[in-house]
DNA sequence: CGGCTTTGACCCGCGC
DNA sequence: GCGCGGGTCAAAGCCG
């Protein structure tokens, strides 16, 4: 598998290749599936999933439960990791977390490290098109709480009472929730949007960047790469794993400073 | 006790 | 048609 045959391209990254907007092509037969079918086809079933990529530093990520290749983004949602693989052409394996802030949420990202960067996370979430994001909650609460999703207008109006500790002190004890928390406050809400929660975070946040082909943030119309800086620990942690393959893909888009495409 | 993480296996789509 | 690779499920174990 991967064997490092530096064949990182579109052909074995379909993450990179659909971050386009763009739902895959709607050629094929929609199974129109909930959950249930996804396990019988799980890229069909993609045809009506929208993706975002975003690139974070991990760095921001340290706050939530990091153990391992990749971390887990606490973006004010529960997720539930389910799986993990090694991806070929990265020497870093990917992880699959599924939403577990609601039941029935059909929310999913993964994550993995960077190629090119290694002390940054890229995060594809995707979503049900038609599937309102989870209100932004508590991780362990919402879990608990197994809460109903709620309108992406309802979340926002939550994290916007939140108040805005001062997150660059505490940034690395409270972790990215009150960060992200707090970048609502600033941010513009855009109703509607089930990936509103996640414009705040782009919008707001100088470590965030993301792909200059997902910019449209319309909602999960688009692919969002996260790429969270890494701290020595977590670099131990990616230490046996390798290191970075000859060829990568990675796409920052920084505030007023336009997108970055580092390209092999 | 419930929920989450980890790991292996299976299934499906795509490319050659 | 075959093989490769990605994505998801399910079982077991661990932790709070």
């Amino acid at each position: 598998m991967d064997g490092g045959d530096g064949s990182f391209n579109k052909a074995s990254n379909p993450e990179f290749e659909d971050n386009n907007v763009s739902s895959e092509n709607g050629a094929d037969s929609p199974p129109s599936t909930p959950l249930n079918d996804i396990k019988h086809s799980p890229k069909k079933g993609r045809r009506s999933i929208q993706k975002r990529v975003l690139s974070v530093p991990i760095k921001d990520v340290e706050g939530s439960r990091y153990k391992g290749e990749s971390a887990p983004p606490s973006d004010s949602w529960a997720w539930r990791k389910y799986g993990q693989k090694p991806i070929k052409g990265s020497p870093y394996p990917r992880g699959y977390y599924r939403c577990s802030s609601s039941k029935g949420c059909p929310a999913r990202k993964q994550v993995e490290r960077s190629r090119v960067d290694p002390k940054m996370l890229v995060i594809t979430y995707s979503c049900e098109h038609n599937h309102p994001w989870p209100a932004s909650r508590n991780n362990s609460a919402a879990s608990k709480q197994a809460a109903e999703p709620e309108t992406p207008t309802t979340a926002v109006t939550a994290l916007k009472s939140e108040p805005s500790t001062s997150q660059h002190d505490t940034e690395q004890e409270s972790g990215t929730e009150e960060r992200f928390a707090d970048l609502t406050d600033e941010s513009i809400l855009t109703t509607g949007d089930e990936f509103a929660w996640f414009g705040e975070m782009e919008t707001t946040s100088s470590t965030v960047l993301e792909s200059p082909l997902l910019t449209e943030r319309d909602n999960c119309d688009a692919d969002v790469a996260m790429v969270f800086p890494m701290n020595e620990e977590d670099e131990l942690l990616f230490a046996d794993l390798g290191e970075l393959p000859e060829c990568s893909f990675v796409f920052r888009h920084q505030r007023n400073v336009g997108p970055q495409v580092g390209i092999c």
